[in-house]
DNA sequence: GTCTATATCATGATAGAC
DNA sequence: GTCTATCATGATATAGAC
């Protein structure tokens, strides 16, 4: 990731940066500004107000966790290489970007309805129907043990994203250190896969 | 749920209300009073502090999201009737509070590795063996599939939790709207125990 | 475009009357 | 214990020089 040396895009990075280790609230338009290693002025030249700065940060994020799923969900391939396929793209892209799904998750949940509003479209509708058709048809052909598809779908996102979201939960609970927990989420993928498929066996 | 009476429990109850909607730094403490009926100044008679607020909401809030599966985790039950006895305790519990499992883990992700190293100790790293070997010996004894104990217990946290905590995410990438989701959540106790059985089936 | 200096405002916290 | 009034700080945002 080449350091960006236009102003703007430097601004971006640093604010997406703050912004995700502290929140909209949390984070200061002082401390972006030090980060971007230019002053307060500059950044409301550019950016007229905090929100708007977030806005522009948090629309980046979001499509960010958003679009690779609904890409996948989009091909035309079997429903095991599909899984296989969005376990292995997903998960690495969370665990190289850690804090990005809580940054979207706590940001969303703190305005939740509006959001949803404004961003479901028929589009996301008939992306989804198509996964759905999927897996009905592997049901028909008896491949597959008949599921509901978004259950399906709930099952698999979330053990993907919420062992890096839950980490510090899951390391209490489990008395793990840092290293030992790492290791984990390594193995996590091939044992996700081996999961789901296990599940799936009429 | 009585409301309390006595003042310092109002605050209490306020408080994690507040804090629980808008984070540490998003929660004002004139909003608490508010809500409270009363006014600051009586806020920091109770409380010295904002800090000390929040560290006494935040560690009734943790330990009501962990005490629950400990205590199961402890309990002397074959595997699928611990299972069972997560999912359904758990996954009730959270629905009844949706806001809690965000709440903890935003606050806990601000500042993960000091949290952790706090928190655990060595009853965790017990109360977790015991749950290992009752899933090594299901193992030896043919009833189940072998497989890692931790990763199992991810699992099933991972989908209990997530699908609450990423609500407006799922509803996105489904394109569904309130009412369709919430009848999803609550078909899914018995979906989660159904896959999780299939899944370990030897 | 970039900087410094400043205006404006909201917040957490305190002091002191009752 | 509870209230009102006030302080001190620090944040966003703006104005204006360069």
């Amino acid at each position: 990731m080449a350091k960006s040396t236009n102003t703007e895009d430097k601004i971006l990075e640093s604010a997406s940066q703050v912004f995700s280790e502290k929140g909209f609230n949390g984070a200061r338009m002082r401390e972006i500004a030090d980060t971007a290693g230019i002053n307060k002025g500059l950044l409301h030249y550019y950016f007229k107000t905090k929100d708007a700065l977030f806005e522009a940060v948090f629309k980046v994020a979001f499509k960010q966790l958003i679009s690779r799923i609904q890409h996948i969900l989009e091909m035309d391939l079997p429903l095991y290489e599909k899984i296989d396929l969005i376990v292995d793209t997903y998960l690495g892209m969370i665990m190289k970007n850690p804090s990005l799904p809580n940054f979207v998750i706590s940001e969303l949940n703190k305005d939740a309805d509006r959001f949803i509003k404004r961003n479901i479209s028929k589009k996301e509708t008939q992306i989804f129907a198509k996964f759905i058709a999927l897996v009905d048809q592997e049901a028909d052909e008896g491949k597959i043990k008949r599921i509901d598809a978004r259950q399906l779908l709930m099952n698999i996102i979330s053990m993907i994203v919420f062992p890096v979201l839950g980490r510090p939960i899951m390391q209490v609970i489990f008395g793990t250190d840092n290293d030992e927990f790492k290791s984990l989420l390594l193995e996590r993928k091939q044992h996700i896969k081996e999961f789901v498929k296990d599940a799936l066996k009429p």
